[in-house]
DNA sequence: TCTAAAAAGATAGCAATACTATCAATAATT
DNA sequence: AATTATTGATAGTATTGCTATCTTTTTAGA
């Protein structure tokens, strides 16, 4: 089955002039996610761009204010990617447990790949995400982009999972906490398997990778969200202290 | 009782002189974290540094090679002092569940501090490893870092608390990845709570939200320990599908 | 206490970065 | 074919991220 193209919305904060309306625009996304996915974001600058798509500083400088918005602009566009993968995945699936399933092989990449975003490279995307997407929102100014909407499509997503946390378990005490935990441990640990390898307990290549994420944040998920039904964590506490062996 | 005051070990890499020997290098020590802790780390320069503390860029220089040497050079700082923290506190203390609690307590930093670390200001420290600890480890130097020991404070961090997450249930499967996150999800949820509040579930001021996060913490490893001696998650995920609110 | 060495300060300079402004050339639309 | 939008070309500025050199001050040892 051919893949579904996607256009995605993107908010017009994150942009001087939008991108996805001419020729220039589209080479400056399709390049700086290969640039950055390549040089990554430190030694990313608008000039070493213009170079490589032929065109200059200022001629880019029309389309995004600094290297930061760009930067933001380009996880917004993963995370509304996200938000409709786990949207169309989930779409015939009755059972909360399997579109939470769904929705976390998504995040790890793991899901098939059933839509595409023209002119973008997703997996040199996904890797930018993994190595350097927490940048977008770790910094002085976040309340500042936060009013401006930058991250309304991350809290998005993980609104979407912490809905299906409760849809499964409406006593769950912790599901946003819970959900961003979930994003975020699912890149740590890509991450993590590759440059940091102490800081996990997974390895393998790429695919087989991928599939332990997933496993591994199924096991948390569920685990979880059946705890939260069946006992309190004091007991649990209890019951590990003395069981001692 | 009087707060030992404790001495750090740090990684010769991480500076070209070593600053705790001179009263030069306290002060660039000193002022650094709350230079940093106002402005933020993309705003940092030598520059400003040296102006602050009425020196020059020059002699800043003969101390660390860049910002960022400086700046991981100050995380490890905090990483080892995390590691005594745990280390004292735990002291005597022989259940392992208790120890873990712990652990917790002092990485969210609501244990009672019994230390303190000379002429640094240790809650700047903290909002600063909050606020930008990753962009440390989230780069595309990382693994000539991590070979040249960067990491091996934070490293050490996580491996002892995953020893204590296996002490307590050694069949448990993921104890590096759940250390890891669990150290992770403290920093973040902080930062959520006072920043992009929809990623957590937490809210309060300072110390109560601490408090809040020790508890979710509690929850997500007792809740899980427990998890991983009594069931297996593919029963859990059953279990949840069927058994519909 | 004098002396040598170490540390810090002062100054200069350079290449790269992060922009802004202006004007000419080209492409797209009507 | 004319008008407008878009891009390119060029220039320029302030800041950053360094390195080098030389002088002055501090420190430690004999």
């Amino acid at each position: 089955m051919k893949p579904l193209i996607v256009n995605l919305t993107i908010n017009p904060n994150l942009y001087q002039k939008d991108p996805q309306t001419t020729r220039l625009g589209k080479k400056i996304i399709e390049h700086s996610v290969l640039l950055l996915d390549k040089i990554g974001l430190e030694q990313f600058t608008f000039k070493k761009l213009a170079e490589t798509i032929g065109s200059t500083e200022a001629s880019i400088y029309r389309y995004f204010e600094n290297k930061h918005q760009l930067f933001v602009y380009l996880l917004n566009w993963y995370w509304e990617w996200m938000i409709i993968r786990v949207e169309l995945n989930t779409l015939n699936v009755a059972s909360p447990a399997e579109r939470l399933a769904i929705a976390l092989a998504v995040i790890v990449d793991t899901a098939k790949r059933n839509t595409s975003i023209e002119f973008v490279d997703e997996e040199a995307l996904h890797r930018i995400v993994v190595t350097e997407g927490a940048k977008g929102y770790h910094h002085k100014l976040v309340d500042k982009e936060n009013r401006e909407g930058f991250f309304l499509s991350y809290k998005d997503l993980c609104g979407r999972i912490a809905d299906l946390l409760l849809e499964i378990s409406p006593n769950f005490p912790y599901p946003r906490a819970m959900a961003s935990m979930l994003v975020e441990t699912a890149n740590n640990n890509l991450y993590f398997a590759e440059h940091l390898p102490r800081l996990t307990d997974l390895e393998g290549d790429h695919e087989s990778l991928s599939n332990q994420v997933k496993e591994m944040l199924e096991f948390f998920s569920f685990g979880l969200l059946h705890c939260s039904r069946t006992g309190n964590i004091r007991t649990y506490k209890n019951m590990l202290d003395t069981s001692e062996n």
